[in-house]
DNA sequence: CGTCGTTCTTAACCTAGGTCAAGTTCCTTT
DNA sequence: AAAGGAACTTGACCTAGGTTAAGAACGACG
């Protein structure tokens, strides 16, 4: 499998020579999971970051009625975890599941602190990846609290227009916080507006 | 003003000697702000991370509407910042204001590279405090997804006991995403069930 | 290429929580 | 201690979005 998107990836916020790119590479592992199948299920420990080569993850919770809830979407190029498990080591709630075959790396997290251990620069690497995802989980708060379903439907689609259309509605529904039945009601309504 | 707290807090994440302390220490410096003072503004760059000594502040965001939407307290002990306008330092949209009369400790963007450069350990430190703030605004996101206005303010009863009093009604009403009207309603419907 | 399960749509009805308005109580400031 | 403004409460009414149900269309797999 391919490295040159992680590596490049990692190149935006820190600069590795060729060993320690060696290095890195050398703690990673291979992973292919096909369309429905989970690579994480709630109640087990989370042992890896997942970094997403090709395909889409999706990471998901379920409420005490049944309900799904899209945490995040995991894309060409982006990491997944359950980050409450992987850091506590405590089983943890979140589901991530393929909504296509997808293929990962995974960095288990007994290698993430050896790798910090040896290459202190990664510590910087993933901190700075996890203020960003800080920074856009606040955003998303804040939109939830003060947009209208409709407006962060539409936040949604400029953000992340190459998705909108290899993911199953009912996931974009449950992500931006309505029932499927809402969304496509919206749909049509704005259709219509049209 | 003392810096025992700070450095508590920080040797529960890394081990540092002496020196390290002092210098830190000394690339901090020291502020006082008045009930209902702004240490910041939205549309200003955010220059800070703010450490509370003693007191409280609360960061909120001011919607298309005109409503507050508070995004997260800091009471003693913890860290406060517009992390947007931190990383990107571009305008924000938070503002920080103080509660009640508090005493901060204040570590600039330009000291806090120059501190990740000498000593490397504070990029860990920053990165762990960055990951558990990551997971409780995940929580945060799925708790108002799937919980109903009730069992979010149970849950943040529980959760921070000591500041359920300290805190004006209306701030907790929009931190847990409800008007204060609906809070109010919300707790006469508790006490009438008891 | 048919079929069976998922996903999507539509419609009628429902409810948690919002809005507006008017009072009351509590503080802060002088 | 008085006054003025926040903060809090309460009530009547409203609406965004949820629920339930049933059919339609899609698409994965044999």
């Amino acid at each position: 499998m391919s490295t040159d998107l992680i590596l490049h990836n990692i190149g935006k916020y820190i600069a590795l020579d060729t060993e320690e790119k060696e290095y890195f590479v050398s703690l990673l592992q291979e992973k292919s999971v096909k369309r429905k199948e989970f690579l994480l299920e709630d109640g087990h420990i989370c042992k890896y970051s997942a970094f997403t080569v090709s395909g889409v993850l999706r990471g998901y919770t379920i409420d005490n009625n049944g309900f799904e809830h899209v945490l995040s979407f995991a894309p060409e190029g982006w990491w997944m975890a359950d980050m409450y498990s992987l850091i506590s080591q405590k089983p943890g709630t979140l589901n991530i599941e393929a909504i296509e075959k997808t293929e990962l790396l995974l960095l288990s997290k007994a290698n993430q602190e050896i790798l910090f251990g040896k290459v202190p620069k990664f510590e910087r690497f993933f901190r700075i990846i996890t203020e960003n995802s800080l920074v856009s989980y606040q955003q998303r708060l804040m939109d939830n609290l003060s947009l209208t379903a409709e407006d962060r439907y539409n936040n949604f689609c400029k953000r992340y227009p190459t998705l909108i259309n290899s993911l199953p509605k009912k996931d974009i529904a449950t992500y931006i916080g309505v029932t499927p039945e809402f969304l496509s009601r919206m749909q049509s309504k704005m259709l219509k507006r049209k």
